[in-house]
RNA sequence: GGUGUGGUAGUUCAGCUGGUUAGAAUACAUGCCUGUCACGCAUGGGGUCGCGGGUUCGAGUCCCGUCCAUACCGCCA
């Protein structure tokens, strides 16, 4: 038998037990005449002492041990003299009798401790190496409980977990597809799944009524710190539903994930209108940690002679609490922030409330005490308090950049905590978004997305103000999970397809074969996916969802540790019938 | 596709306005040390300064190109 305990498990009452372990050494601490070596496994660490006077032989091989070896060893387990409180096991140590090498090990390119030397790239390399450090183990030990969560949770609700393909067919809009060559069919490709959306509805109408799986879906777009070309989503899909049915369902998921992964009773989920999240936080996935929402300051400010904002085709202020002992160099490097070209704000105007209730602005020149007076009233501004305001000629333009200029702020007065939760649902989302490259409309959640009924006459007149029966679950500013109600007519998917501007053909040739299902007797039916990877690395407290990844891809979409992707051999292209053409 | 930042010892980094033999910490090896747990002390090995070109008497340092990494913008229904 290799062990008959862990390296986690022992204490006081073990003592004078005879234990079996097998781990790998951690460290080990020469004394002279004694030596320590810390043992150490998923579980935690052991420490076994092995002692000259008692076993010369012993000591001397234990003295030669290097950083991860991989040991068995068998010995009395002890009280310590000079106990370790750091350590669960730290009362106790085994006095070693044997030691068997089971492997030797070269000395790792990095030190395998939780405060590690190496950097990520070296890291990604070596992933299996880091994945022996306690603090990247824990963030898959997390993940791992979340979705055993999410499995019991959602089997007490009923609903089932069916497996879809990962070999489909390529889908017009949205991401680019993976695409895979087909052998037995020369010239032809699958494409890999971006989500399970139009079998999960299939699955509607064979009346499964409450599907869900934890799947892999793909994506072929450049990648970010909070996105990987291969994801994980825990994908969900209901018949006979209403949004309500579907936010309440869902928000119950989350909040029994709160409940038994972080021990957190949340309130409900607050409900805020896509118009209300970008006319108050510039963005469809507010931060709502903390308040700061934006305050339109056209009446207030517009026709003072103050060229910039007189035309502008947007003015809008953020009040910072307290922030109005910023000095002038943090001013400026906040200026320099919001003109920087991924933010790309011309300028930044601040006024201070002073302490006797004064405002004093940045464009004082411009406006009388009495007009700042009114901007501290439009602000519900306070002694102390910073107002920063941006202006610009395209309305959404702005909101974007007063959104940044938010979060950054959020983030330096320090309202973003990690250990706190807030979360919320966007709803009533605008069934198309206007592409003026293409010049034309385009899905703005998917192509089988329910207009809202109300809405349904717009379709025709005013597509752009169409809303849609879509919504978002948004914690800390992260968009962990998004759905709709889906359209189960075959008629009104098709009105659909027009308005996206497909022929007739086209989406008879892409999606017939939903059309043709939906024409069998499909319920009414929704649903929403959430991002597996984001929700784990938000409960982490992570801002980079490769850390709850085993083995992620690096920026430009390589496994650097496989170093896929790779070329094939030209027998390989052969059979698939390809033949490969490098573009200068 | 674009912008910023970075690339120097196994590793993490320092190296100023160009100037002798490129440093520190850590890791590694050897020795000393009987209660350490980030042990301590001593000694030692370890470098094509990402790659290519240019400027210069002289380049780790300046310029151009290129590759790699990374954050972001575009993109991601």
């Amino acid at each position: 038998m290799y062990r008959t305990k862990t390296c986690g498990e022992l204490r006081l009452e073990n003592v004078n037990e005879i234990v079996t372990l097998s781990a790998w050494v951690q460290r080990t601490r020469k004394m002279g005449g004694m030596t320590f070596v810390d043992l150490r496994d998923r579980y935690g660490v052991t420490q076994l002492v092995f002692n000259n006077e008692t076993d010369a032989e012993l000591c001397e091989r234990a003295n030669h041990l290097g950083r991860e070896f991989v040991l068995q060893v068998t010995g009395c387990v002890a009280e310590r003299s000079a106990k370790n409180a750091n350590l669960p096991t730290g009362d106790v140590e085994i006095i070693v009798s044997e030691m068997n090498i089971l492997n030797e090990a070269v000395t790792p390119p990095f030190t395998i401790e939780d405060e590690t030397d190496g950097g990520d790239d070296l890291r990604m390399k070596y992933r299996y190496l880091d994945l022996r450090r306690a603090c990247v183990r824990k963030n898959l030990e997390l993940r791992h409980k979340m979705a055993f969560e999410v499995r019991r949770y959602l089997d007490e609700q009923g609903f089932l977990e069916v497996e879809t393909p990962v070999l489909v067919n390529s889908t017009p809009e949205g991401a680019r597809d993976f695409v895979v060559p087909s052998r037995m069919n020369p010239g032809q490709f699958y494409a890999l799944p971006q989500s399970p959306q139009t079998l999960k509805q299939l699955l509607m109408v064979s009346g499964f009524d409450r599907y869900f799986q934890i799947v892999k879906c793909f994506r072929d777009e450049d990648l970010r710190a909070d996105r990987q070309p291969e994801f994980t989503q825990i994908d969900c899909e209901m018949s006979f539903v209403e949004q309500d049915d579907v936010l309440n369902i869902f928000e119950g998921m989350t909040k029994h994930l709160f409940r038994y992964i972080k021990n957190l009773e949340l309130p409900d989920f607050p409900r805020m209108t896509w118009h209300d999240a970008m006319k108050y936080y510039g963005s469809d996935k507010p931060d709502t940690r903390f308040d700061m929402r934006f305050v339109e300051l056209m009446d207030v400010l517009k026709g003072y002679g103050f060229a910039v904002f007189d035309s502008a085709a947007y003015i809008g202020g953020i009040c910072a609490k307290g922030a109005a002992s910023y000095t002038r160099k943090q001013l400026d490097a906040l200026t320099d922030f919001v003109k920087r070209p991924q933010i790309g704000a011309k300028g930044m105007v601040y006024a201070r409330v002073e302490a006797d209730g004064n405002v004093k602005s940045s464009v004082d020149k411009f406006y009388s005490q009495e007009v700042l007076q009114q901007l501290k009233l439009a602000m519900n501004a306070e002694e102390g308090d910073l107002i920063l305001i941006l202006s610009g000629d395209d309305v959404n333009k702005t909101r974007k950049q007063l959104c940044e200029l938010r979060l950054e702020m959020g983030s330096q007065l320090g309202l973003r905590d990690k250990n706190k939760f807030s979360c919320l649902w966007i709803v009533d989302f605008p069934l198309f978004e206007w592409s003026e490259e293409d010049q034309r409309f385009y899905a703005m959640h998917h192509p089988f997305t329910s207009p809202r009924l109300e809405d349904v006459p717009l379709l025709d007149s005013n597509p752009g103000a169409v809303r849609a029966n879509a919504y978002d679950m948004v914690i800390n500013g992260v968009e962990v999970g998004g759905g709709s109600i889906r359209i189960h007519d075959s008629r009104l998917q098709q009105k659909m397809f027009e308005c996206l501007g497909f022929t007739q053909e086209e989406a008879e040739r892409r999606f017939g074969f939903l059309m043709n299902a939906f024409k069998f007797g499909a319920p009414p039916h929704g649903g929403l996916a959430y991002g597996l990877d984001r929700f784990v690395s938000l409960f982490a407290g992570l801002d980079s969802i490769r850390d709850v990844i085993a083995f992620p891809k690096n920026n430009s979409g390589r496994d650097v540790m496989l170093d896929a992707p790779g070329i094939i051999d030209q027998s390989q292209l052969d059979e698939l019938g390809l033949k490969i053409e490098v573009k200068e």
